[in-house]
DNA sequence: CCCATCAGGCCAGGATCCGGCCTGATGGAG
DNA sequence: CTCCATCAGGCCGGATCCTGGCCTGATGGG
């Protein structure tokens, strides 16, 4: 029988809840007797996961940290709060997780039972994205599909709609996904172009995975990596906005709500202090992080920044104006 | 030797990664025989992984979708991104999964090897929570040691901030954590006042679980639950807010932007639509919600509200107008 | 001081596991 | 269409491992 491994795989779910265990009600639990736990745990503490002790009459047996992730036992609801909670984070890739977290995200889906996809989706609905108003939201699972046919080196098939408009079906043979502040890319050979691209995930539409596997392929130029690759091409693409405020409020203040990411500020007096920086993000989602601070500010540049807060800030005056009688019905 | 066990949960930990394991390349991993191996697999299958195997000269075996959750078998960086997603996500708790998050969050952080906490407090550290203004922003620690405290019945020690600003120290037995909307609270019997009493988990500081265990205690008038106790306290804590909103679109698409949360649109006209529902979120929460929705609209109420979008739209019309600088462009 | 707990040695019997060899079935590529 | 790579699984012999039981010690709390 498969009795020792599955009891192994029992005792580390049962020490993973946060409390300590006697022995002998893990013998009770799993049916063995109190050698057989004891010996299980040397085990464990073999295998590397760090079983600590405590002796004494209130003692037991506790995981702790170690050296090395043990598997996670998660119970559905873990699941589930795991894979919402991924999802939602996927939008606003935070820097330095981007890819790990699709990853993870990915072994999670392919794993998670059927019963509980659905919970999933339903809950994500409930959660809007808070994206920038440029309504280029991406499907986690657009993402998830593509994480998957990197890493298993499967040939991707799926539809595209380029700057200008042009939609086309796409073959390519996926090398990397990469994030940059709020946008996701896909480097990729593509077949049909016989060249190296970088596609913007939020313009791909059903992307799956032909079963077909690849050969690694060269990067272009020698030492490139994709990043680079993205880098150059996304020169092109994604212009780069000046940003230059002044808010009327001590840097220490502003710093703590506003995002590193944005680049840091320069006091300028008592109360007051400057953020000048470049950032690829879009410019509805700095303005967003700058109405966040709460505090007054000034927008000195972009123009394409100071035009989009008026119209913001014209909304919503406007919003709260109670124009009744004006133009609308 | 501990030897199959930890083959079989190296074996998992392969089969989760996307891709197709061909029997003969896992049997050189694990340095066994391929006959081994698919008796490994046989095993997996009786202890309810439903491992899927493709035939045929590109096939091999996969991990897919079954009735349980599998084992989760992170790597380093996939465990990070799971605490950054998770820590994020704990602060504007997304209904329905608010309590298993934390659980799911606690139960990681306890096995989370030293060395990558730091990555995780750094990384969390960039991304600035996305709280509402009131600046009540909450430390994922005291939510997870909270949690803990909670399913291992450990007696909680904790200095609390009341409603009108007096300072205290508490003792209590923590019986469940609560989320609503984007607030947590705590439901737990005070051992001092000697009743139940709910807590705004914002204003707990430094809560650290006294290792006394003890016994569950029946809540007070019958077949009341943790939920109903909150509620009856909330509605001293924190007003409702009618919310009156029309906006200058359609219902479906003002619908997908906005948080299913704040409740049911209706429309009102081709273009237009009304939202009419009670919240209990913040006013800045419900001005940012709406405000990203990217469409004209008007707010008839409540006061509050039209008059914090009315500060807000102001802040941002001057912080566009330049008043003080004249002539870059 | 007593009791609960963890820690681990020793032993015997039985269950289990491994490798090797075999036969079939199945799907993809040339 | 044919060939090949893959999965599936039966059988067997020998080595290995596992379990339960019993023991002695150490340690911490009430």
């Amino acid at each position: 029988m498969t009795d020792t491994p599955a009891r192994l795989l029992r005792l580390l779910s049962l020490l993973q809840t946060p409390r300590e265990w006697p022995g002998s009600e893990l013998a009770g639990r799993l049916e063995v007797s109190p050698r057989t736990i004891r010996r299980d745990i040397d085990r464990l503490r073999d295998l590397g996961y760090p079983v600590e002790a405590s002796r004494g009459s209130v003692g037991g047996y506790r995981l702790v940290a170690g050296t090395a992730m043990p598997p996670l036992l998660l119970d559905d609801e873990e699941a589930v709060a795991i894979a919402v909670g991924l999802r939602a984070g996927a939008g606003h890739a935070i820097e330095g997780v981007d890819e790990a977290s699709v990853r993870a995200l990915a072994k999670l889906e392919q794993v998670l039972p059927a019963r509980l996809r659905h919970r999933v989706s339903s809950l994500q609905n409930a959660t809007v994205p808070l994206t920038r108003g440029d309504g280029a939201t991406i499907d986690p699972r657009t993402l998830t599909v593509i994480a998957s046919a990197v890493t298993s080196r499967e040939r991707l098939r799926f539809g595209y709609l380029a700057g200008d408009g042009a939609a086309s079906k796409r073959q390519a043979e996926p090398y990397r996904l990469v994030s940059t502040g709020s946008r996701w890319y896909l480097v990729a050979y593509d077949l049909d172009r016989e060249d190296w691209r970088t596609f913007r995930v939020d313009r791909v539409s059903e992307p799956f995975a032909t079963g077909a596997r690849f050969a690694p392929r060269e990067l272009p130029a020698g030492g490139e990596d994709g990043a680079e690759l993205l880098a150059r091409s996304m020169s092109r693409l994604q212009p780069e906005l000046h940003i230059d405020v002044t808010f009327e409020a001590a840097a220490d203040v502003v710093a703590a709500r506003l995002p590193a990411e944005l680049g840091a500020l320069e006091p300028s007096g008592e109360h007051s202090c400057r953020l000048r920086t470049a950032s690829r993000s879009s410019v509805e989602w700095v303005a967003l992080r700058l109405a966040l601070v709460g505090c007054a500010f000034e927008a000195l540049g972009p123009p394409e920044l100071v035009e989009h807060l008026g119209v913001l800030g014209d909304r919503l005056s406007r919003a709260a104006s109670r124009p009744s009688a004006a133009g609308r019905t």
